[in-house]
DNA sequence: CACCTAAAATGGACAGCGTCAACATCGGCC
DNA sequence: GGCCGATGTTGACGCTGTCCATTTTAGGTG
């Protein structure tokens, strides 16, 4: 009637199996993150990750304070995976440095941005639920993002098209919202607002359209 | 935005009320619509609603399919609620017809639709929460939108700035997905995303960049 | 007017969820 | 070697959406 029925079912990749899971936060989220990507955010359920990571309910709240803490962490994660898919296609844009090879780049982010949006729209979303934000900063403070943030990759880029002059910099307040926002919006439109169902040979013309309008509008 | 109904909860103590309701759909919008205002799509409960209007659980399932197919009808009213306010917006700004009078609604219609994300937030998450839109259309077929629909309001705008000469038409292709993504985007980044915690003064200046950027490029 | 049918609303039941509380078990440190 | 805090478990509670059988009503037909 003790017995543990030890080793019963396996389930996930992970050898070392005891009483104690060794990394159950990594697990958690990366079963999240698998929810998510089917799902969206709402998809992301305390006991269905923990049922996932072959471990009993309630084993996350010893890591996670809630489930909205759960979904946050995820959230986060997502975030980074649109992120390491914006730098991956930017470093892909080869050439010699100047405005041209800026400027390509500023594009290569936008699209890489949809992409994302088209190809894991699970994950888009969660990245977008609001879930990511906790409170808010202290004033004057900047909220330290991480280094390939999408935001932060913007902003750098952005930042190279005035070093080669091929942005005046009195142009340079505020783009980073206008550039950021077309792509967001466009991408928010397909996911999951009324562009969903959009053909898409169409969604590359739109796209085109949008990038034009801001490349000339910056 | 109120309906004409007189909004008590009291259940029974309304008057004709019997054991039919006599218009039990409206009624649950309305108080779906109260729900979706303070914490957007995921707080409208299908018991809740019920609740609120005095019925039983489960009556909700004569008039709607399931959860999802109650919240696409708030959804919609969210949309219609955003639609009426670009249109009282867009009205307001006078002047003789010409091209300033149509850049001046196209700049109201944007501004519009960013206030109704920032004092509504939780209509406007309703809105594109993406239970909206059903299945796709059948191919050719535009969807029927609601006359003062968003995005019928905005196409409207830009042709009249074609027919007064301020845009040529030679870019009026895709301009309506490069003006809705810039707005919408930005929105969205304010509502549920990064810019969340943003001070009112700078979302301002933000926002009065992001629109310049798109009247420029257009 | 009485009757009958279909629509409308009801109450109960079920599985699943997030969360709280009490208990079991392990690893590391003195 | 023994303890203690961190980690994981079991059980319960209230809530939710959904199915089911049942009851009540409205409205047309004889």
């Amino acid at each position: 009637m003790d017995g543990k029925q030890d080793g019963k079912q396996d389930g996930k990749q992970d050898g070392k199996q005891g009483y104690h899971h060794g990394n159950l936060p990594q697990a958690l989220v990366e079963a999240g993150l698998a929810l998510a990507r089917a799902g969206g955010p709402d998809a992301i359920g305390l006991r269905e990750v923990s049922r996932q990571a072959g471990v009993s309910h309630n084993a996350a709240y010893r890591h996670y304070a809630d489930h909205h803490d759960l979904v946050a962490a995820v959230a986060a994660r997502c975030m980074d995976e649109l992120g390491a898919l914006m730098r991956e296609r930017t470093e892909a844009v080869t050439g010699p440095p100047g405005a041209r090879r800026a400027w390509a780049r500023l594009d290569a982010l936008g699209r890489a941005y949809v992409d994302f949006a088209r190809t894991e729209p699970g994950w888009f979303r969660t990245a977008f639920s609001g879930a990511g934000e906790g409170t808010a900063p202290r004033q004057g403070e900047v909220p330290q993002l991480p280094a390939d943030h999408p935001f932060r990759q913007l902003n750098a880029a952005l930042d190279d098209l005035v070093d080669t002059g091929a942005l005046p910099r009195a142009r340079r307040d505020g783009a980073e919202y206008a550039a950021w926002s077309s792509v967001h919006g466009f991408a928010g439109l397909l996911v999951d607002g009324p562009l969903q169902h959009m053909p898409a040979p169409e969604v590359r013309r739109a796209l085109d359209a949008v990038l034009a309008v801001v490349t000339r509008g910056l």
